[in-house]
DNA sequence: CGCATGACCCAGG
DNA sequence: GCCTGGGCCATGC
């Protein structure tokens, strides 16, 4: 069976373009700690098929790495809008998105 | 097997 | 808004 990291980079692959999603949510999904997602994303191969750039903190910002820079000018050339505050719209980019409840008609307030 | 580290998250002051 | 403390799980020595 494949290691933790390749569930974590399958997740990170599911992002569709123009998408972003966080630490935490690709955690909930391998059913695994936060921080193994970053670790994963850490030891991720350069060059990789996986857009790690479209994973980012619960905050919606960019970690403090070497490179960041780097990782918002892609998301920017994806499409993803930064605020002034350097966050990024959940509302807008969250992925996955906020399936609408079943019975959601009725409105939201 | 124990300890230290890490691109994290949450709650409280 | 900031800082502190705890929890989380995998990896390396």
């Amino acid at each position: 069976m494949p290691s933790l990291y390749h569930q974590i980079y399958a997740a990170v692959e599911a992002i569709p373009y123009g998408r972003v999603s966080s630490y935490g949510r690709i955690a909930g999904q391998v059913g695994c700690g936060a921080r193994q997602v970053g670790y994963a994303l850490a030891a991720l191969p350069a060059g990789g098929d996986v857009p790690w750039h479209r994973v980012i903190n619960h905050n919606g910002r960019i970690s403090p790495r070497p490179g960041g820079e780097r990782q918002r000018a892609r998301l920017l050339a994806e499409g993803v809008w930064f605020d002034e505050s350097g966050q990024v719209s959940w509302e807008r980019f969250g992925w996955p998105e906020p399936e609408a409840a079943p019975d959601s008609q009725d409105q939201s307030c």
